[in-house]
DNA sequence: GCATATCGCTTGCACAATGCAAGTTAATTG
DNA sequence: CAATTAACTTGCATTGTGCAAGCGATATGC
């Protein structure tokens, strides 16, 4: 596994930093998948859609735990299955994710209802706080 | 060259939609360069700091220009320059770049100064605006 | 007006990342 | 207790990246 130690860096730029750590075509879609589709095994993230393959999966989970992104513990009921969920650093991505979501919905054609992307659009931060809320409340309990 | 037709698309979820574009280390630098920094030249991006090579800028403009992000003209004042620009749906990205420094600024260590950061957290849309102001201004001189 | 420098690339090659299929281990279900 | 499932790992072919060098067109200096 490769290490990515600060002195690595490209540049200090913030935008880069993100980039460092997400700039790739699947992190990102793992990071839905946790926060929007309710999905959390290796086995939904695999059946996910886009077809991502087993050994990249694998090492994007590995990339997204070592930048504390998400965290990963067994299941309780089930100790084949590991639970991966977003820490505070990860659910904190949200806003961003919402900008990437509305950005295709103006610009491009996709299958997102059109109803709660109006719901997202007219009101970004309730959206947010929301994901924000159900994030906290799984946790909790 | 490799097109992107869209019955290649793996999904037609939003965020999948724009990382098919976008999901690389690069191409979103080009984008803020262009957005952010005033660059507008090979040479510039080139020079960003970042270090990224010669035949991969080379690749990002064309697909950046190719997805309709970017334009390309000659210079007026010099013949051997090309001039590039973000066009409608590039400078539509603003949102989500502004939220991917905040992200960072909240959550890594960066060199953004603090106070444009405090300006661009406090009233993001304002910021945006801004953007999209000096973007139109530029165009119509 | 001619040599030299600059700009925006392209090419070749070594190395790293990706995608696919198959195999592995531990835990669970019937 | 045999078959299945979950979460991976491994091997290998293909693709993408990074670096250095080269190239054609335009501009600059003398």
């Amino acid at each position: 596994m490769k290490e990515k130690t600060s002195s690595s860096l490209r540049s200090g730029c913030p935008i880069n930093v993100l980039l460092e750590t997400l700039g790739d075509t699947w992190s990102l879609l793992i990071v839905r998948d946790l926060m929007f589709f309710g999905r959390s095994t290796y086995n939904e993230f695999l059946n996910a859609g886009e077809g991502i393959a087993t050994n990249i999966l694998s090492d994007r989970l590995q990339k997204l735990e070592a930048a504390n992104l998400i965290e990963k513990r067994r299941d309780p009921a089930d100790a084949r299955k590991f639970i991966y969920r977003l820490t505070a650093r990860g659910i904190d991505l949200a806003p961003m994710l919402v900008e990437m979501i509305l950005w295709s919905a103006r610009n491009e054609q996709t299958d997102a209802p059109k109803e709660t992307i109006k719901a997202m659009a007219a009101d970004r931060d309730g959206f947010v706080a929301k994901v924000r809320e159900n994030w906290q409340a799984a946790r909790d309990s």
